[in-house]
DNA sequence: ATATTGATGCCA
DNA sequence: GGCATCAATATT
């Protein structure tokens, strides 16, 4: 992995859009999963309401205010995991919510993680689909994804053709900000559904 | 539309 | 300690 500029130090809303067409991949003793990603959310912690590090550095939220290049993972409405990417300085919180992504190796694995009659576009649609898809759970929470030394590899794959850019998913304060990115027309993006509080 | 599910954070 | 909140999904 090359450093690209100090490319992983930019403010999330910058890398997000970036990290489209790269792909994530998880190998375990069943063999190896990647996702490349189609739909990214950008957060950017003590600045963005919407962000889990709006009020300062917690337990949960900790690895958010470290190395860019590791993963957050937390747990959303008790029974989804959902997986981050950490950009930014170390000090400043800021993440990339991996929302959605093509699986593009170890399709029956994934399916087999997700369920026998889950269709192929389904597999990673959704932040939590993507990392049940992955097997990623809070025993990455920290991982290292730049090393290659983990399980984990997030690497460039291919440039998506063409990206479009919105409000986020769920987000009930600052709802109006276009911090959600997506590949252009994928399957594999999840359904917008504006948050209800969004008013 | 609604049930599910549990860690977290804030107030006491 | 107790209670409201939450970057969601699956099912009706």
């Amino acid at each position: 992995m090359t450093d690209l500029g100090g490319f992983w130090s930019k403010p999330s809303e910058v890398v997000a859009p970036a990290l489209l067409g790269w792909s994530l991949t998880h190998v375990t003793a069943d063999g190896a999963v990647r996702v490349r990603l189609t739909e990214v959310e950008a957060y950017a912690g003590e600045a963005d309401p919407a962000s889990h590090a709006f009020r300062g550095t917690t337990r949960r939220n900790d690895v958010m205010f470290g190395a860019a290049g590791h993963l957050y993972v937390y747990l959303s409405y008790g029974m989804h995991w959902c997986a981050n990417v950490v950009v930014g300085r170390e000090g400043v919180a800021s993440a990339v919510l991996l929302r959605a992504g093509r699986v593009v190796e170890g399709v029956e694995l994934a399916r087999s993680r997700r369920g026998a009659r889950t269709a192929d576009r389904s597999l990673a649609r959704g932040p939590a689909c993507l990392t049940q898809a992955l097997g990623i759970g809070r025993e990455h929470d920290g991982a290292a994804l730049l090393g290659g030394t983990g399980p984990l590899t997030l690497e460039y794959d291919e440039r998506p053709p063409a990206v479009s850019a919105g409000p986020r998913v769920g987000v009930s304060r600052a709802a109006g900000v276009p911090w959600r990115f997506w590949v252009t027309g994928d399957e594999t993006v999840s359904a917008y559904k504006r948050s209800p509080r969004a008013g």
